[in-house]
DNA sequence: TAAGTGTACTAAGTGTGTTAATACAGTTGA
DNA sequence: TCAACTGTATTAACACACTTAGTACACTTA
């Protein structure tokens, strides 16, 4: 269901975030679906629950899943509505790495492309690291 | 001449390098330049001598600048030639950036007029149209 | 020669991520 | 009711990387 970089400066607990994430926005995992337990998913990736916990923490506090003691954790709905604390600091990102393209060679054509590319790409794609 | 920020997850040596690098990229910094040496920024920047060091052995490595024992480190020319290895990374995190910006309602328009944007302001200002 | 340069090394402190082991609280289904 | 599952919380220990600190050495230059 996911792969993990351990060589990763970014921790696992955070990619696990941008995984799940990246898989409610995308709606491969619907609203109110239920979410494996911190204990499954930890056994399965072969982590600590408590590595799964703070994951599941950290969505839940940024809107992404709800969890219900005893029941377990779902996906919310309406999770994809514009975050706009993320959404600044997804441009300002984005502004620092388009620069350092741009110093790198890569023209705003290259640029161009790539926006339509993967905006044409967006819904039914895989990416560079596809899922198993 | 430099701001760090020390809340960053990011190392204050690996902020230097990026910081230099685009300053040799740009040419702010110009070939054959003399850099300060490791204990005067670190005097500057308040930060630890070994720290710079880190960064100026990572910036030589990487074929930016070169170190003299003796006389000090200085602005490797031709440092500008397009860094495959560099590109290719750069363009993968723009990918997930960018796919991240769509997902967040960010348009493909708003990309294009942040990148031009940038574009026009990138080194002060000669080029626009013939670029490719 | 003195003062500046890069370079190397060890030691210690710090913060964060991760694992581990428990424990508690709530839900569910037999 | 009760066993087995959920989430949640806490504490301890370990690992690792970054950073600081101090010291030392080799080299260059005025």
């Amino acid at each position: 269901m996911f792969e993990l970089d351990i060589r990763s400066r970014k921790p696992i607990y955070e990619q696990l975030v941008d995984k799940l994430k990246e898989l409610i926005i995308n709606e491969v995992l619907k609203p109110d679906e239920q979410l494996p337990s911190v204990r499954t998913l930890a056994q399965q990736l072969t982590i600590n629950p408590n590595t799964i916990q703070k994951a599941y923490r950290e969505l839940e506090t940024q809107g992404f899943i709800y969890s219900v003691q005893g029941r377990g954790s779902f996906v919310n709905a309406n999770t994809y509505v514009k975050d706009t604390e993320k959404m600044a600091e997804v441009k300002s990102k984005l502004e620092k790495l388009i620069l350092e393209a741009l110093y790198l060679g890569i023209s705003a054509e290259d640029l161009y492309s790539l926006i339509s590319e993967l905006e044409a790409g967006k819904g039914g794609g895989q990416n560079d690291d596809s899922n198993k």
